[in-house]
DNA sequence: TTGAAAGCGCTAACAT
DNA sequence: ATGTTAGCGCTTTCAA
């Protein structure tokens, strides 16, 4: 508006005070939504604020209350559409919440150590990872300061952070049996990263309901979590002498690259020449061309528990670090052959299947 | 390490002073990189903050220097891949220039304004916005206040933003030759959002071009840069008594979605029936399922560009609004009909086609 | 309800 | 090379 010089210094509290005639500390009264200013002052001060464009400078807060109003937001460098709706989300519900988020990407092959050590320079209030690991070293670190810790999509070992990941053992035991009810023949498994705990987990429950089932002999690659991984881990499972009619992928990134080219490199017919399953249930799971059968991860859910568990512990509701489970269900779609029994039509009109059906 | 109370306050400067027996301004030296102390001293303070578990408060640093080390990038809530890869870049090269990112989602149907108020309070340095409309207001303001922003993907009028695009016009224009060298017959434009000045170029120049060729009648939906908006658009055009054997979408994340829609809703043969094309050359695009093809927004180079264009404003090296422009080409792949001449292969491997060719 | 004063943890002159 | 001093812009007692 005014055609001051452009590069003048933002105006102070100080400054608005002036212009006022009032002191500094009635000008942070006035943007204290709790503190005790007369309406008739008040106004006087918004009044002056607007004019001199007076923001309250939030780092000068914050060295005073030690908050920083930001949390700390690590996710994997990778290109993964479930970790970005996740950051998408957790910004959203931070922002909400009155909390920026400092967003820093991390190397899933190298410890995420230096990235963290790096985060707590700014004195964020707490700290959000995104399927990122997490050193016990560090963890304890975190305790010690009393900077809560978040685990999304992945667990520790260690006690010092909280966790918030989908059905991870369940859900791959939901999709063994379902498979197996498909009458499946020749099973495989694509890891995602082999110090993942939530591929870990997936690979358990996925193998111990198979061993249930007297299957043995199941083939198992390692994909990285990537899409180039994913092809790779496919091209050799389908290319071997024989190949397996039933593929889980540990999330939906993989699946979908694996659909990919079982049908666009090797011509299958994918849901009756080669079944594959994911886990996740994102966005483009539903799009025809991919129309994969998965796991689904709640994501608005799990979100709304992260950012529950962080601002309990903020508040020191939550003394003891939690680990969350969102329930997820089978998303029943195209790419894997269906059992006859057991499918049941949920009420938002997706068809399921659970293991008791 | 030590036991201490887990919610004692994290080490000051003057703490570890004093462990080390120096003055508090010998630690600030200690911990910044060009200062004057004695290897012997800074040993000595190193050793004490370790043992201290001290990290220098970037916080009170900001309040004096008047600089947070924050940059703010707002990314639309859309799940578009090509955002999502522009951010993690983003934030990496940030990372490695001693920045950290503040991020905030912007919802594209709504002004932004208020969530760019709100990201002001945190005293970034800058300002990237992805994709993400200024208000010619608010590019004002920042520009008053002496905030450097640069429009990543998107331009406005204003000549108080600088800004980084691909070459839209100019790759549209390949795309609309492109697609008349393959002897298509009735075109369609997918747009994104009407507001999108990034649309609109790439529409223009598709547009210009067609015209130039004598091709009039060109169909037109609006699939607002989302999945489900660009599937209604195309099931819209191929529902339609003439349907457009060729469509340009106006991004790579509405063209994947329509080549899915295609084939998997119509049956038709992408790339022979009905030709596809897209912008950006995201990771996805060169997926066998898809095997787009695309006009390339080189990602690394944008971004490169970007984050030189804040650094030269935060030098005071660039005084004046820059409008860059980074290079792309035409990726050809199987999505479109291809053209008997001007076919080339790049260095890296790619077949490419140029107007002049 | 308001103002005065102290100080959050650090950097940046300025001395020494 | 090191210490002393004065703030950065705010919040927060404490008085009035």
């Amino acid at each position: 508006m005014s055609d001051a010089p452009p590069d003048r210094r933002p105006a102070t509290a100080h400054d608005v005070a002036k212009a006022a005639g009032v002191s500094q500390s009635a000008v942070s009264r006035a943007f204290t939504p709790g503190a005790s200013v007369s309406p008739a002052t008040r106004e006087r001060i918004v009044a002056a604020a607007r004019e001199l464009g007076y923001r309250p400078n939030l780092v000068a807060r914050s060295l005073i209350t030690g908050r920083a109003n930001l949390i700390g937001v690590t996710v994997p460098a990778n290109a993964n559409p479930f970790y970005h709706a996740a950051l998408n989300a957790l910004t959203a519900a931070f922002a909400r919440a009155g909390y920026g988020v400092l967003m820093f990407t991390s190397d899933p092959l190298r410890g995420s150590d230096p990235v963290l050590e790096e985060v707590l320079r700014y004195r964020v209030d707490a700290l959000v990872l995104i399927s990122t690991s997490l050193s016990s070293h560090f963890a304890d670190e975190c305790m010690n300061i009393g900077l809560p810790v978040v685990m999304f999509n992945r667990k520790t070992d260690s006690d010092a952070a909280s966790s918030v990941t989908g059905q991870n053992r369940e859900g791959a035991r939901t999709i063994a049996a379902f498979l197996h009810a498909g009458r499946h023949k020749r099973y495989a498994y694509v890891a995602g990263l082999e110090s993942s705990s939530t591929s870990r987990d997936r690979e358990e429950g996925f193998l111990e309901t198979l061993r249930e089932k007297g299957v043995r002999a199941i083939e198992r690659r390692v994909g990285q979590y990537t899409a180039a991984g994913a092809e790779e881990a496919v091209v050799s499972l389908l290319t071997a002498s024989k190949p397996p009619d039933a593929i889980f992928c540990a999330n939906d990134h993989m699946a979908l690259a694996a659909i990919s080219v079982a049908r666009a490199r090797f011509g299958l017919n994918v849901g009756e020449d080669v079944s594959i399953v994911g886990f996740d249930d994102v966005d483009m799971a539903r799009w025809p061309v991919f129309d994969l059968t998965t796991f689904s991860q709640p994501l608005d859910d799990m979100v709304r528990r992260a950012v529950a568990a962080v601002l309990d512990q903020l508040n020191g509701t939550l003394d003891t670090a939690l680990h969350d489970e969102a329930p997820g269900r089978l998303i029943v779609r195209g790419s894997a052959r269906k059992p006859r029994t057991g499918l049941a039509t949920a009420d938002n009109g997706a068809l399921t299947w659970s293991m008791r059906g």
